[in-house]
Formats: structure tokens, C-alpha cells, sequence
DNA sequence: CGACCGTTTGAGGATGTTCAACGTTAGTGG
DNA sequence: CCACTAACGTTGAACATCCTCAAACGGTCG
């Protein structure tokens, strides 16, 4: 456990930037750049928070990927979602005693936890931030909404198509991808815990996709050839997603 | 149109009180039962609000059975939850500026709808209940998680005992429930939506569950048989619904 | 009465699963 | 540096689940 380095932006900063409707004002950025932050290392395949846990605190995403999972009582497990850096992946254990999921990394991970009560105090004193928190978690929310309209009326092909569409997109975003590829670390298994699908149907979906020109995906590495086709594959409108043009503010 | 009747509790106080951690104060339970609400009744089959739109109210379940639901661009529909009288469906309105989701009646309906300013101003006099109404947000994403866990890793026979679970627990939650019976209104081809499977797969499931002595659904009836094997076959855990028993408060 | 919708059932077919074998890659320790 | 291991990845074959098409029955409503 260390505190966050002086370079670093404070990672609640960058994600209320991008998804509040104001502006923030100067004391309400100095209350978030003052926010105690324990910063943990943790390694591939390591929850963080487990389901039925009650955590004291939230955690913000600095480097790695996580996704957030429930499994069967006969083992299998489906994948709720990804988060990338900048993201804030359990903020309901603030509002909610008991967790309903678990988080776990799927890369090496850098995280900053926050403890709910400073939490507490800093919306007691900027109200305006619950606003923009609470937002944060309608857009997941809506994640969650087009991963299940994904998963429940797609096939696999455009099903794997969207999915690497929206973690293509989400990691430009946070300035993660070069030239329409990027680094996932995702393997075939965790593929197929995401969309509901088989170890062996993900080989064979991902072959197809390959074989048509849309995308190579070796070593965690996605490379994305022809962006257009994917997307029209996909049928995806990345409109759920929330994201503002880095430029445009 | 009409103004709320006199001798219904306010379905705002009503929800609040069975989410907020927090008993009510007066003052606030004033400001609640205070707020302006327009009440419709509505057709089945109606939309209430469409995906691309910008509403500038959210509503209330007042009566009936209405669902949100996305479709594929190929006209797959996906529903994602279905609500039940007390809910407050489109809360995330309030901070979303473009609607992701479209919400639809199953049922005759009445809701009651309120300004979005009318809200802001409540938060602001009331800052405690955001609380409350972030929390039933989180909830709402919950049983989104839950949803996506069953379609996506359980098949039909399961799946189907899930959902009946949960609706029958909701519906006795606000009393619309009579010895393990409820009225739902749900033809096959909404269940298929909902389940992600075709109406003649809902067909052949439901026969399975019914020789099974699980439940019967005629007419739009749902009669659970067998609770205890009904939620076995499902692998039912309720704590994702958040409910409390309604005696111990 | 006819039209329409929901429901049921059958038959054939598509999508995806499971089991199994084998190749590949990366890490470990002698 | 090599042998060993373990996980991931690929491919084939048999099978299960679920879909689509199609036909038939029943209720409801104009």
C-alpha cells in the first residue's frame, strides 16, 4: 500500500470531468484532490470485493483491467462488465449493505481505495458531486442494459463484434489505444464467462471474425483491421456509453 | 388526466419507506406526500416512454404491469425488467439526458408522473432523500445484474422458474399476491422477450414446469404449485431484490 | 361470422455444448 | 539449456438446446 504519486490526476477528477454536466467548481475539485486514497497492487485473478461482502469502501480504477461477475451455484460464471482505468467499479456498496457481485482483476492492477465514510463527508459538503456519483452509476447501469440485449437477442458473431467494439472505445477514451488496437489481456475463457458462451464456441467465433477481416486478437492483444464493419456487425451506437469527445471540453 | 386520490399513500413515500435506511421526518414526508403528480391511465401495450427521448418527468407505478425493454435494430425485443406498482421506472431520466431504454405497459396501467424540476427542488430542501432514491437506482441495477446472470448462464427451465420467483416475491411485497397466486398479465410472447428464448420454446418450457407440479399460468395467472422446488429449480436467493419484510418496520 | 391473437404440437435445422485429442506458449526448476 | 508442467488455443465429432416453419385449435372482438 503506498499513496497515489503527485503526477497522477487525482482518478475521481478525471471521471467526474468526463461525465459531470457542470463544470467543476475550484473548491470542489481541491475537496476531491484531498480525498484520501490507499493505493493497492494486485495481481491477475484476485478479487477485490467478493458477493455478500459489506466493504467499507469503494475503490477507483488506476491501471489494469477488472470485470465484475456473479456465478451459479453449479459454477458458472457470467460477467457483468469491464472497467478500465478511470472507472469506478462498486460505488453501490456505498447505498447498498450487501454485495450482490464480485469484483476481480483480469490484469495486473493498480486501484485506489476510498473509505465510504469520506465519501459521506465530501457529498455532505459539495452536494452537487452526488449528482455527478450518481450518474456514474446510471451509465453502468446502462451498460449492464445493452450487455443483456447483447447477450439475450445476439449471436455469438455479433455479440463478440459489440463487445469489442465498446472496450475499444472505452479505452480510447481514457487514451489506452493506439491505432485501433489495444491491450485486453482477455483470454478465451474469460470471452466466453462474458458472453455467455463456451471456451470452445469462443475459438470458433473468434476464427470467424478473423477470417472475415474484422479483427485479430493474439496474446490479450485486440488489433482492429476494418472498424466500420465491425461496428455494422455489432449494430453498435455507442450512445450508451456516455462518452464525451475528449476535445470537446 | 387527474390529480391523485386523497385516499392512496403517496407512492413516492411509500417506495422511500420501504428503501431509505433512514426513518422519515415529518418535514419530509410532508414534501413527499406535497409533490405534484400527474396521473395517467394508460392501455396495454402503450409505450410511456421511447428510447432516444429526453423526458422531462419521471412516473410512478400507481397500477398494472409495464416492462423496459431495448430492441435489435433486426426487431428482437429484450425486456429487462418488468415493474410493479410502487416502482419508479425511469428514474435515471433525471440524469441521463438521452433515454436508453424504452418502457412499455403490459397491462392497463395508471402511473403518476413527476417534473424532473419538481425533483431537483425536493433534493435540494431534502438533500437525505437522494439517498433513498440513489439507492433504489442501485437496486434496480441489481436485479439488471441478476437478470443477465440468468439469461445468460441458466437455461429455460431455470430461467423461467427464476423469473416466476422473483414477480411472485415482488408482487407479494406490495401485497398484490394471494396464497402463492398473482396476477401478471404476461402473454408467451412476453415472456419470450424477457427470457430471451422463442414463443414456442416458452410454450414447451412452461409445460415442462407445469407437469412438473411446479406452477400453472392460464389467463395470465400465475399459481405457484410448489414454492419451495419452484425456487430449487431456479436456484432462487431473494437478497438481490432488497425487500423487507413489510412487518418489521 | 371472419379476423386476429395466443397457445399447442410436430418436424427439421441452426446455433452452441461437451468430450476429447492435440498443438502452442510461457513459466519453473534441475 | 532442457524437461516438465500448466494453461491457453484449436479442431473434430456427437449431442443438446433452442429456433424456425408450419399447421391446427381456441378464445375474443368488431
Amino acid at each position: 500500500m503506498a499513496e497515489l504519486t503527485q503526477s497522477e490526476i487525482h482518478p475521481f477528477i478525471r471521471k467526474i470531468e468526463t461525465i459531470a454536466l457542470f463544470a467543476l467548481s475550484e473548491a470542489e475539485r481541491a475537496a476531491l484532490a484531498a480525498l484520501p486514497m490507499q493505493v493497492a497492487v494486485l495481481e491477475p485473478y484476485q478479487d477485490i470485493v467478493r458477493e455478500h461482502e459489506r466493504p467499507a469502501r469503494s475503490f477507483a480504477m488506476l491501471e489494469g483491467l477488472t470485470c465484475t461477475y456473479k456465478t451459479t451455484r453449479a459454477g458458472k460464471r457470467q460477467v457483468m462488465a469491464y472497467h478500465v482505468p478511470g472507472d469506478v467499479p462498486d460505488f453501490q456498496s456505498l447505498h447498498l449493505e450487501v454485495l450482490d457481485i464480485s469484483i476481480g482483476t483480469v490484469t495486473p492492477c493498480r486501484v485506489g481505495f476510498v473509505r465510504h465514510e469520506t465519501l459521506r463527508a465530501l457529498f455532505r459538503a459539495h452536494p452537487r458531486l452526488v449528482d455527478a456519483f450518481w450518474r456514474a452509476t446510471l451509465i453502468d447501469a446502462g451498460l449492464c442494459r445493452e450487455w443483456m440485449l447483447n447477450n439475450g437477442r445476439r449471436e455469438s458473431y455479433a455479440r463478440m463484434a459489440h463487445l469489442f467494439c465498446e472496450l475499444l472505445m472505452r479505452l480510447e477514451a481514457v487514451g489506452l489505444a493506439q491505432g485501433n488496437a489495444c491491450e485486453l489481456g482477455l483470454t478465451q475463457p474469460e470471452l466466453g464467462d462474458a458472453l455467455g458462451i463456451s471456451t470452445v464456441h469462443v475459438s470458433r467465433t473468434l476464427k470467424e471474425l478473423r477470417e472475415a477481416g474484422l479483427i485479430t486478437l493474439s496474446g490479450g492483444r485486440l488489433a482492429v483491421h476494418d472498424r466500420a464493419r465491425l461496428a455494422a456487425a455489432a449494430e453498435f451506437d455507442p450512445t450508451y456509453l456516455h462518452l464525451r469527445d475528449p476535445k470537446t471540453h
